[in-house]
DNA sequence: ATGCAAATGCAAATCATTTGCATCTAAAAA
DNA sequence: TTTTTAGATGCAAATGATTTGCATTTGCAT
């Protein structure tokens, strides 16, 4: 489970980190330092903003997260490094997020690879778009 | 040329603005508004980082710049929209990039269309490896 | 040439993120 | 189990990128 993932990575087992991982475990979206900061004080746990920022990096720096993409383009949002690949899509409209599932840059990955001598070790992709919801809509 | 693209774009033709559009047209790699802004000085000519910023906000809103990256993962970085279409390739430890001149991404899109119905009307990849003259170092 | 909306410079503000330092705690050692 | 200590945390202040308020200037339509 979740838990040992401190211990495989040689981290101490604190409560702030627990809390994070635990977080991070049960969203389905990438979420910023200050919205994991914000869902923890509702559970009225209570961790500085600044130790869930530390926390992420020393995640970071270990694999245990990555950072999908730039929530608004400007606040960096985290999820866990689990074994599925997939990317997400977002609304510039409404900002909805969905994830998708699937990548087809494999393929491609080894195109690049041979065309410049680069070792490829990972991509990011963001997609923007226009959900149902608001085709159509002026504005 | 490029000058006639404020005339296009319904915006009137400022010092700043020809020289944020030429820089960018010289320029072979994403800039910063700092960069931006350092270039310019060392032309002699002189003008205000907040002018950097809110020309840029301008040209983004006007399409006639995109953000196709975050340089180092927190400063936004600029290119001219030009009717290519490419991506950037960084290296993990010397941050050396270099500009990849296809993508495979056109057939993906439509089955992500069909699949989630919203309209996708652009994507963001950036690629992330080790390049020749690092590889083999050790840190 | 004139007037005005929009653009600019400058300084201060804002927002995300980082850091210094004193204190605390997990887990290694005794 | 108690002791020890490296590493983790809280708090406040610092930093760095970006934005904003306001007085002044400038492009361009009249």
């Amino acid at each position: 489970m979740m838990e040992d993932i401190l211990l495989k990575k040689g981290l101490k087992q604190t409560k702030s980190r627990l809390l994070i991982l635990d977080i991070l475990d049960k969203a389905d979206k990438p979420l910023t330092a200050e919205e994991i900061y914000r869902l923890i004080q509702n559970e009225e746990d209570s961790i500085n903003l600044s130790t869930v920022y530390r926390t992420l990096e020393v995640f970071l720096n270990k694999n245990i997260v990555q950072i999908p993409l730039m929530k608004d383009g400007n606040k960096a949002s985290y999820i866990l490094n689990r074994d599925e690949h997939h990317h997400y899509l977002v609304c510039d409209k409404c900002h909805k997020m969905i994830k998708i599932d699937f990548c087809p840059f494999a393929e491609f990955e080894k195109q690049i690879e041979q065309l410049t001598s680069f070792t490829i070790l990972k991509h990011k992709l963001e997609l923007f778009g226009i959900c149902p919801n608001c085709q159509g809509k002026t504005k």
